[in-house]
DNA sequence: GATGAATGAGGTTTCATTCAT
DNA sequence: AATGAATGAAACCTCATTCAT
């Protein structure tokens, strides 16, 4: 008679154990708590409960292993916008859906908000910075719905970067404020903090 | 008659030949390029020109070195800011000045810039973040403002926090672009940003 | 059948290969011949013949392997003290068989000796102090000699430190100037100098 | 006309301003309280009032300073024994006389003690072991009274340097536990320790 | 595949000593 | 003679990475 317990079966269909999601989120919270200084391989291992050597066979070094952490992030708030996007709504709506979604996103999960932090403001990020504010992905879908909004002669005729700053700058900024103990926010205050951004970038 | 050479000069008034002026600003230099990991004492002492013993003469260990620096930069900006500053005029002309004297001053000293944003991004910048964008000095300047505008309904009823978030965090964002050379600054672009941000804290 | 060559056996039964042991008795020696000045790290770990940073995994810092290093020793001279430790016979004979247990120990091992005399006078051992000439254990069962002595009025009437002071201050002393080469003991005169001390604490 | 104010005198008279002095008690108080490790040469000259540079005037090096400070206080030392020394007397009471006199003056000057201990234990001890207990001078008074005690069949044939372990070595180690505050001595308790070293010594 | 002990380059910091003033 | 800022070798310690098991 064949016994396996749930936990063979995951170390089948998924990478093995999921070895590398216990890592990628060490890193996440590791990272976010203390930044790249208070997050060294071994204490990544530990938090993932591998061994140190355990985390060279899924990345080839530390930088990878941020690096690749990264893009998971990115992708894991890419599908939280994408989720119940008003795709054919007017683009005033479809713009306060994004924001208050990534602003959402971003203080639910303060870990990995701070890790984009993080990763954005460090050398790591240099090369990725080129990719809009939320990366690829979001570049295309936000593109879209600004450069609707400019030939409709509804948004300011400002370069892309500019109007993105604009728009999730601030966003970005009450974020941190929130995570870090700053300021309280509360739904009310999101909406009419999103709404601004629109003020901002609206004709 | 007496002759005096520039540099004796200085010698007297300032700190000596200024070797912390020259370590303060190797610091800025190195972190502002290569971030925390790429600025070590060995490396910051040589870029300053001095023995890296030295260093531990006028700052009493890395942190120290990190911290100070920090606090000599928020003293420039806040001297820049406030140069100029055309105090009695209307709300919003004091605003588009302080908007634009920021940008200035960040895009003409990007490793200042560089070293702010790196220090407000790491462990070092928790306990002074609680000072607003800038710092003390600025927030009394720009709270003053900001509470006559809400005084007279003029701005938004938002909090504090979050007007800064609005009216700065988008100026911050472009000089980063601008620094990074992902988009090029140009006075006329700096006003009409400038501009934005005040349609997003404005009644 | 299993065959195991005692290396193996040891790796299993020690710690692994024994590093730690290397590492403790590297301390010892160098600690011995040339006091904690000239005991660095560095060299510690290369007479240990492992690298520097392998000592960090058995000891948390230098305090912490000086300070086990210093109760590793403790042990051992314990141990040799415990051997043929002539119970249930008389008074006298027992504190002469502990004196020259004791000189013999030291004398054949110099080295230990001397690192014990190095921590004993260091700001290591102030809190070690407290524990008689030689520590708990042999604290128990000389101060049991000596109670009994005092009790069947058979030693002097001092306080404890004292009789411990006459009885062992000496035989360090000898110790010490043998090691060092400023006179040489043999057994007859190890024998005279602990019936000396019985002399002196003997009523 | 020649005018000379009382400290050009004394800078005359004895070693200038008497810095060294200064100096010299300035290590004793530093290395008596924290070992050689907590008494730097900056330290050092602080405590004494002058510039570290200073210290390289009237000492060699830190060796030197330390080499001869110990020789400084050897002096004392025997100062403090010569005094009142009962020339004439009986052996026994020129034996109990010197054994008091060395007590109390270690207890006395606690700093002198821990300094003359912390030098014994030490490298820079090694040369200087050679001399007795307490340094040539105090040899010569010393060895010619165990001379004369063995001569006069008083006390036991044994080498000089087992009868100054048995006759000094308990009375630097009382000094020492009372100076670290494990026992406490008083008047009473030296005298009978001091006779208990003659016990151990005598025929 | 996984482990974790071992490595050693490189980081921060201390401190004896020098030397221009 | 005295100063004390400056030096830089060397100390302690960390941590990314490797490799025998």
């Amino acid at each position: 008679m064949v016994v396996m317990n749930e936990r063979s079966f995951m170390e089948v269909v998924m990478h093995s154990d999921d070895k590398r999601g216990a890592i990628v989120q060490a890193a996440v919270e590791l990272v976010g708590e203390h930044g790249f200084h208070g997050a060294p391989m071994a204490m990544i291992a530990q938090r993932a409960g591998v061994a140190a050597g355990t985390i060279y066979r899924y990345f080839e070094n530390k930088d990878m292993l941020i690096t690749e952490t990264y893009a998971d992030l990115e992708k894991r708030v890419l599908a939280a916008i994408m989720e119940n996007y008003p795709e054919g709504r007017p683009v005033r709506e479809r713009f306060i859906h994004m924001g208050k979604i990534i602003v959402l996103y971003c203080i639910s999960s303060p870990m990995d908000f701070r890790f984009l932090e993080q990763f954005q403001n460090s050398p790591y990020g240099s090369a990725h910075r080129r990719d809009k504010i939320f990366g690829k992905q979001d570049k295309d879908i936000s593109t879209e719905l600004f450069d609707e909004a400019r030939t409709k002669q509804i948004m300011k005729n400002l370069p892309l970067a500019t109007l993105f700053a604009l728009a999730f700058g601030p966003l970005l900024h009450i974020c941190r404020d929130h995570i870090l103990g700053f300021q309280t926010l509360d739904e009310d205050l999101i909406c009419r903090t999103v709404e601004a951004c629109w003020d901002a970038v609206k004709l």
